[in-house]
DNA sequence: GGTAGATCGCTT
DNA sequence: AGCGATCTACCC
């Protein structure tokens, strides 16, 4: 039965055009247009030529028929995606509330989707030549039998139009009689990069009893052919990349592929060269500094198995791999798992499902898994299995040890360091030994807290700090948006010390720079290394010990290895700790964590100092214990408290305008919308308030929070209130962010 | 997003 | 009535 009419996806990212629209398809290419083609199709009052994902061909139309046009042409000789990519797409698009088209847009290299780096490619159709020369012209017969002599009846369109001339027409309608085939590729062979020499290939490390269990628990996971997911929690050291090694080696050997993710800050070169040379060129790679060209033809390679196991960030999840056996997540807890563009997909998320649809096992592995992660082990939805022990003998845990500031200043030292660490600084000077200044500052959130007890103001409602306003002088919660007036005293012991956080690194380099004029400092944060290559040159500074102390934030917490550093002063262990973000508690303990595995990689001993004002809190007594079930139980308990994943779910929407007055008020009407549909239905309302950067370029930003067990019906909603907001009122942006990592 | 046709509001 | 500016619906 004829196909005649293709069910297409515009490739608009718009959710006006986000819906299937049907087209007639030429006779000629009936016989070639399959599902997951991508096509092009004319398109609106002008007929513009646009891209569409054709997900479905049919005999019958639902359509009036006078309203359809034809697809002109088919854009690539393959197809991009398949039924399973589509489901998954479609899921996507229902739970995350993103248009479909770039759902799709996923799974297809980039490369592919830009137009001009791609040359036309034209091929001989099989029985074209039996037509005879009676009916088409003589130019067309021409060009048809210059095709013809080609090896295998094909070659570049320009190239052949040069020694037989032919017009655009006329290469159209050999297309529709099904003559031709013309499509899109990407010019060239692959790049050099890809084709690295292949050494002897090293043979798999002996692995001690844990790791061994955790290896034949995935290996059995495979055989059966059933998807279940596994928690690798293994301590820091502990050899869980061989783990992975063995694993993927055992998917190999029953013939089937495998992707390894890694947030993108680790893909560090060593990662990769171990993989390299344990699997040779069966091992793909991706990561951000690979160019377009290089990454399509991974695409490729992967789609004709001459690669086996894809590693790289959340993106290799789309490798078009047809025999997948197992996924991989490592460090499954970090933020950068979460996509912040359209689809705000979570890579743990899709990973799940597709491990569904391939009926493989998924392993989620961490030194400090997210909550949500262990919640499901505990539960028994995951299956656990650890790695207690350290692989590497000689390595030893550090020894970590709080300060208490409160105590720092009644005893009169108003410095930003306290005295341990200033000593623990002068020893390391004097042995030649190197020091890591790490201050945990993240967003420009400051809360206010009381430097005689340590007592932290909170929004009475949520239980959150209050986010101290410099311009207005107020406090604020950004989680629910109660306003309240900033204290003169402390509610708890009446001293007058209280006021806001807020050292930076710049400060804590004067400070240290001032206590020892003789050291070499070196300081690492946004602001110094913004430059191409100023991380590198920074790093490989310490690393050759042109510098004694290294002062930094966040991204010197992780992957660093300094086997001098014998000292690791965290400034303000604190910090991170109050912030609105129900996450904040998670990571901290996360990040201290660790930052403490910065201390003593090599023999010597290591030392780990926490300043701060809360020593009692849990978070911080955990990370000094080294005892990750004992952080979990606390913040499983404070989470249920709260209402918070995994209890429950949150939708984000962020505002966005130019004006603020204009931006407050339609804030407003858009909770009294999101109210009047939601409030009885058990959605629960939290907001409008402030983003914590209040304002980006100019633009002033606004949030409003909604929690529901259901994530699907949650997504519904959302979209359904946005959809008929704007409708009305078209002023303002709205974004929509299902369970975010960081909430504005 | 882009376009066309409808509607608004100000000019002559 | 005449014409640009803004709004609204729709795109297979």
């Amino acid at each position: 039965m004829a196909r005649q009419f293709a069910q297409v996806i515009v490739n608009l990212h718009h959710q006006k055009v986000d819906q299937i629209y049907t087209y007639r398809v030429p006779e000629g290419l009936q016989s070639t247009l399959e599902e997951g083609m991508m096509a092009e199709v004319p398109f609106g009052p002008r007929n513009h030529m646009i891209e569409g994902f054709v997900i479905g061909l049919s005999s019958d139309c639902a359509v009036p028929e006078e309203k359809l046009k034809s697809v002109r042409r088919i854009l690539r000789q393959e197809p991009v995606f398949t039924k399973n990519n589509l489901a998954l797409a479609q899921r996507m698009k229902e739970e995350l509330g993103a248009p479909l088209s770039s759902c799709l847009e996923l799974f297809v290299p980039r490369l592919l989707m830009q137009e001009e780096k791609l040359v036309d490619m034209v091929e001989v159709l099989p029985g074209a030549g039996k037509m005879g020369a009676a009916k088409p012209g003589l130019r067309q017969q021409g060009f048809l039998d210059a095709l013809a002599a080609l090896p295998g009846g094909k070659g570049k369109l320009k190239e052949i139009r040069k020694a037989s001339p032919i017009t655009g027409a006329s290469l159209d309608s050999l297309q529709v009689q099904g003559r031709i085939r013309i499509w899109k590729e990407p010019e060239g062979d692959p790049p050099a990069t890809l084709l690295y020499e292949e050494g002897e290939l090293e043979r798999p490390r002996e692995l001690n009893e844990e790791q061994q269990k955790a290896v034949d628990a995935i290996a059995a996971s495979i055989q059966k052919g059933q998807k279940e997911t596994f928690l690798l929690h293994g301590v820091t050291g502990s050899g869980k990349t061989e783990v992975y090694m063995q694993a993927i080696d055992h998917a190999m050997r029953a013939d089937k592929q495998a992707i390894l993710l890694v947030p993108e800050i680790s893909l560090t070169p060593q990662l990769v060269q171990v993989f390299r040379r344990r699997f040779g060129r069966r091992a793909g790679v991706t990561h951000s500094r690979m160019t377009d060209q290089e990454r399509a033809w991974q695409w490729k390679l992967a789609k004709e198995n001459r690669i086996q196991v894809m590693i790289g960030p959340r993106s290799a999840l789309f490798t078009p791999f047809s025999k997948l056996g197992l996924i991989v997540l490592d460090e499954e807890h970090e933020t950068t798992y979460k996509s912040e563009q359209t689809p705000r997909y979570h890579a743990r998320d899709i990973a799940s499902a597709m491990a569904e649809q391939a009926g493989c096992p998924l392993v989620l592995g961490s030194a400090t898994p997210a909550v949500e992660t262990y919640y499901r082990a505990q539960q028994g939805e995951y299956t656990l299995l650890q790695l207690t022990k350290r692989a590497v003998e000689k390595a030893r845990m550090p020894k970590i040890t709080t300060v208490d500031m409160r105590q720092e200043m009644a005893e009169g030292n108003m410095s930003i360091f306290c005295r341990r660490l200033q000593q623990g600084i002068r020893e390391r000077l004097a042995r030649g030994e190197q020091v890591i200044l790490f201050l945990n500052r993240k967003g420009h959130s400051t809360f206010v807290n009381c430097r005689s007890c340590g007592f932290v103001l909170k929004c009475p409602r949520c239980y959150l700090p209050y986010t101290w306003h410099k311009d207005t002088r107020r406090l604020i919660c950004h989680h629910c948006g109660k306003e309240a007036e900033m204290v003169a005293s402390c509610p708890q012991c009446g001293s007058s010390y209280i006021k806001y956080f807020g050292a930076g690194t710049q400060r804590v380099e004067e400070e240290v720079q001032r206590l020892f004029p003789q050291a070499r400092i070196l300081r690492m944060d946004m602001n110094t290394t913004g430059r191409k290559g100023a991380y590198e040159a920074a790093y490989h500074t310490f690393q050759n010990r042109d510098a004694d102390i290294l002062v930094g934030t966040q991204m010197i917490a992780k992957g660093l290895d300094f086997p001098y550093v014998t000292l690791v002063g965290v400034v303000a262990a604190d910090m991170t700790l109050y912030s609105s973000d129900y996450h904040s508690t998670e990571r901290t303990f996360q990040l201290l964590t660790q930052v403490a595995g910065r201390a003593g990689r090599a023999g010597l001993e290591g030392e780990v100092l926490l300043q701060t004002y809360s020593p009692d809190h849990y978070c911080i007594e955990d990370v000094v214990k080294q005892d990750y079930k004992a952080f979990y139980a606390n913040e499983i308990t404070a989470r249920k408290l709260l209402n918070c994943p995994p209890f429950t779910h949150i939708l984000q929407f962020l505002l966005t305008s130019l004006q603020e007055d204009q931006l407050i008020q339609c804030a407003r009407d858009f909770y009294q919308l999101l109210e009047r549909y939601g409030k009885r239905r058990g959605f629960q309302l939290l907001g409008p308030s402030p983003a914590s950067t209040a304002r980006i370029n100019n633009v002033f930003r606004w949030k409003i929070l909604v929690k529901h067990p259901d994530a699907a019906r949650l997504t519904a909603y959302g979209h359904y209130c946005q959809e008929q907001y704007q409708k009305k009122n078209a002023k303002i942006g709205i974004q929509m962010d299902l369970d975010p990592v960081t909430m504005f």
